[in-house]
DNA sequence: CTGCTAATAGAACAGATGTTCGTTATACCG
DNA sequence: CGGTATAACGAACATCTGTTCTATTAGCAG
């Protein structure tokens, strides 16, 4: 492949930085104005090449017909997740209400890639708020990304509310006969045992994330 | 703020669509054929709705000229980065060469958000092996962002190449006079005090990313 | 019914826009 | 010099396209 001009490459730039201003590629003649070219032809005539090249896709007879190639890199889905709440010891979830999911406009998110929530649904942020989530392996100022859910398999990590110690804790939670366990991340930490009737499951665990100042 | 007749929706989720498939916003006789509308006047008159409601914008009198105002989040900036290696407690960090940053087609990677980053350079990734970070509240199979630095500021989170024990570590460090405070992230955990050619600083850390299965 | 507003229909206009065509300029090679 | 390929130029054309205008319809309150 030849290498491009550097009328070709300006031409390529602008139509990039264009497209990225306005939300839809230039004209020929904006083009023209832009790179300093005297000639809509000359501007047809290089795009014709860009498009052998392989730089380019063109609508014939469509107004504003370009497409850049390189394009689809920036498409890709990210999620904009809310973080509806803090998590501490000794307060519940803010478990969110049915409609809640239509109106997130409000509040504060954390944009994530779509890899990470894996295509879930239901799916809401909360910020941890003191150490008492350290045997989970989760500090303060954290977030964790949690589904919405009231039931989890056995061994998943989930936020379970005590209801007689009134404090909500991160645990894996395991079912054995006519009890529970919950098993903390952290291999130094003991299990709790408790009845089946103390333990809400307000939500699972999917991702946690902590950023450094 | 009135709602949106269906056939306002409906004209909304075509210029989305067509916007992704073909990088460029339809013309408004594309709307009229897309939506099974009979005149371009109803769709002109539904636009101006449209605008008005704050849901797009329009540039008189030029082609294609419709801006949806929502697509503004589907362009910020994401980031491919490198995972390199694994860290673990009884190897030192596989630190990267200086030219090794253009050339990361050929690894895994983990794609993030901008803000995790926040616009740093040399930034890799590594996946953590073996419980023994555990006081740094990182678990095994945890990623770490990590950013390529000789040095750090006091009491930042880095990672630590102790050279008497052949063992790399995730720790605060503190310059205290004459040697070296080694702060586990957990408050639970003793800090570790060793001598300032004993350490060897090889980057620090600037976000954990945990995902549950 | 009357009057009003929202919504629709169809046509037409003026300007925007991709494309084409003939011509000219430049560079390179024998 | 002549020949050829590349690049640029400027005008012209046919169509595309946003906009506007007038007329019509539907729903609704009084």
């Amino acid at each position: 492949m030849k290498t491009l001009s550097s009328k070709q490459q300006k031409i390529i730039d602008f139509i990039q930085q264009f497209w990225v201003d306005n939300g839809y590629p230039p004209t020929v003649r904006e083009i023209v104005i832009a790179c300093g070219i005297s000639s809509t032809s000359v501007v047809d005539y290089n795009l014709s090449i860009l498009e052998r090249a392989g730089c380019l896709r063109r609508r014939p007879e469509v107004s504003r017909g370009i497409e850049l190639l390189s394009r689809s890199s920036l498409l890709r889905q990210r999620l904009q997740i809310p973080i509806i709440g803090q998590i501490a010891a000794g307060e519940p979830i803010p478990v969110p209400a049915p409609d809640f999911w239509y109106d997130t406009a409000s509040l504060e998110t954390i944009e994530v890639t779509e890899d990470l929530a894996r295509g879930r649904e239901w799916v809401y942020a909360l910020k941890v708020k003191g150490k008492s989530m350290v045997d989970a392996l989760i500090n303060d100022g954290d977030i964790i990304l949690m589904q919405h859910v009231n039931a989890v398999e056995n061994g998943e990590m989930a936020a379970v509310w005590l209801k007689v110690e009134k404090e909500v804790t991160l645990k894996k939670v395991y079912r054995e006969s006519g009890s529970i366990r919950l098993q903390p991340a952290n291999d130094q930490m003991q299990p709790i045992y408790t009845r089946p009737d103390d333990v809400e499951i307000q939500g699972k665990v999917i991702a946690v994330i902590r950023q450094m100042e």
